[in-house]
DNA sequence: GCGATCGCCACAATCGATTGCGGGCTAGTA
DNA sequence: TACTAGCCCGCAATCGATTGTGGCGATCGC
């Protein structure tokens, strides 16, 4: 690439390769003379010497290179964890790279692999499904690996998420004291942990508000509007009648008040209706949509300093979890529960 | 990474690690026998074995990796070509390395120059500045390298756009068959191709609807709510008076509608406004916002294409440009004219 | 039947930086 | 003066794959 390599500088220092090595590393610039390494340095300066980091990986093995591998990168959930991320290895040092999955098994595997012949450092996932090989893989071959925003089933690997627990409880026990009583939830899919996180936890909290919870979980194929849309349908076509619908997540919120309204339902005369992730856009629309924030930003963050730390020699214990606190945002698609009347025509 | 290397691989077939190399690199398989060949390839798949990337890289000076540089991507535009560039390089071999400079210049200048000690093989560069002296030390250096969404003053690369002007054109045309006559444009940053070639785009318009574009041009400092709603705020306390308002981008005209809102001004009844890029969430706000779409995804595509056919040995023309169609999406922002009664009050 | 040709493969240099080892030189001690 | 202890630095091997060069044996042509 530049032509000014170690060699150079070393001939222009009039010292050997060597030692030009040893006087620009800092790890080992005390076994060089004061004189020297600033000899080297100026004439390092002087020529625009950069080192060239594919040889230096070949030698030590370290490519400083990290990779970050998401579902899919227009899912307005991801952009704010990797740019956490981006920031926290690019100050220390690592470069990294993405790969989009695209929500493909197959292609998350091919582009594992070649992450790993290509050296990477370690692995931030956000792809995790419940059951995925590919994790037992990199955990077997110690690869450091950091899981985020989802995790797998009992995985040593560690793992950077938010307290869903919580957010889910701040939810039910919102709309309880709205006066609903009849909450429908949107269960985000079984392959995921937010999906079976978020549902155990609804399931908990209707115990915990002495509700039922029996007919009230309707299963959605994946985190998307026409899933959310779906279940409303299904719901409504079984008779299941309900005040208000806790969604696994933003999408599925959105999906369901369109179905509602398709049905004449409004929100939130009729129906309340809480998100989670607080994406983005969910503040903007008409009415903004009572939601969860999570912090991704953070997750982001987390995630690659906890891996860089690994890296750099203090593994985290296996199993380790580390659940980041949630933020309930009560805005405009929940209100008081004028009871189940009008559902109960519809329905 | 992983322990079985070439010279594993050539013992186990019986052959010199040169010959298991030219036996496994389809360009030169055809100066070793087919037999070897048969024999080091199941030598290789019975040991597993995964080329080192690093050490072929050192050795060819090539790397398989490009650069993808983006100002901003929790920016909604970015994930999508991001996307659309992914998936071409995947295909073609390539991997991608993101780099988020944050619209800092000083950054974009740093991860460039440690992309390249990495040896990236070449960069899509999305941070174009109007003067941007990175791009013309890649350009200088003959380091394969295409601008998109955003290009530089008067530069030899290749770049993927939009066809700004048409949109602009568009956008000025519907208005005016609604009866606006007093059209007020947010102007883009002037240190951005997208700021400057939309403001040319609508004096141009305006004069070929014969209107006058002589006040109505506000410029704003950057592509954000804030700026939108400030320019705005602005035009009304100098008395400027209009009844639509062509915004620079999707950001800008949010901010618009925010300000009117704020000084009583409703749209589209009083005023209609336009955006430009139909970013994903537009078409959900209340009212859904008339905007130009561009197609993010295909830009990425063809950037990541016209790149990867530039290092297979095609170099692209000096100052080629390509600039894709965009399509006019009407909806409630925009609404006939009732004429300037109500903004002369205000105003 | 002998030299020229060709197919096939081994050898070794190479990419650029890192690092274990050992030697030279100075200083300090007896 | 002689000998040891350190401090600095040069030497050369090394990481793993690629590739120019040359040699061996077999085939072809005359």
């Amino acid at each position: 690439m530049q032509k000014v390599r170690l060699v150079d500088v070393a001939r222009e220092a009039g010292v050997h390769a060597g030692t030009a090595s040893r006087a620009l590393n800092p790890a080992a610039r005390d076994t060089v003379s004061r004189q020297t390494v600033r000899r080297v340095e100026r004439a390092a300066r002087k020529l625009g010497y950069t080192p060239n980091t594919v040889a230096r990986g070949l030698r030590t093995s370290r490519s400083f290179v990290i990779a970050l591998v998401v579902p899919d990168i227009t899912n307005p959930l991801f952009p704010y964890i990797i740019r956490g991320a981006e920031q926290v290895l690019a100050e220390s040092g690592y470069t990294l790279v993405l790969t989009d999955t695209n929500n493909n098994p197959k292609t998350e595997r091919s582009q594992v692999t070649a992450m790993r012949a290509r050296g990477v450092d370690g692995f931030i996932v956000a792809t995790a499904r419940w059951l995925d090989p590919v994790l037992d893989d990199l955990a077997e071959a110690a690869v450091p690996t950091v899981l985020v925003n989802r995790h797998n089933e009992h995985s040593p690997l560690p793992y950077i998420g938010t307290d869903d627990r919580h957010g889910i409880e701040m939810c039910v026990h919102h709309l309880r004291e709205l006066g609903h009583r009849a909450i429908l939830h949107l269960a985000g899919p079984a392959d995921t942990s937010t999906g079976r996180d978020r549902t155990s936890a609804f399931r908990q909290a209707m115990r915990g508000n002495e509700l039922s919870a029996g007919r009230a979980v309707v299963q959605c194929g994946s985190f998307t509007e026409q899933a959310g849309a779906d279940a409303v349908d299904a719901a409504l076509a079984r008779g299941t009648s309900f005040t208000a619908i806790v969604a696994g997540n933003d999408l599925l919120a959105i999906g369901a008040m369109e179905a509602l309204a398709a049905h004449g339902i409004q929100c939130p005369r009729d129906v309340s209706i809480t998100g989670y992730n607080d994406v983005d856009f969910m503040r903007r629309l008409t009415p903004a949509f009572t939601t969860v924030r999570v912090p991704l930003h953070n997750m982001g963050m987390l995630a690659a300093r906890t891996l860089v730390n690994w890296i750099r020699g203090t593994e985290p214990e296996t199993g380790t979890q580390i659940l980041l606190p949630v933020e309930f945002m009560a805005r405009g698609t929940t209100a008081p529960t004028r009871g189940l009347g009008r559902l109960r025509v519809e329905g």
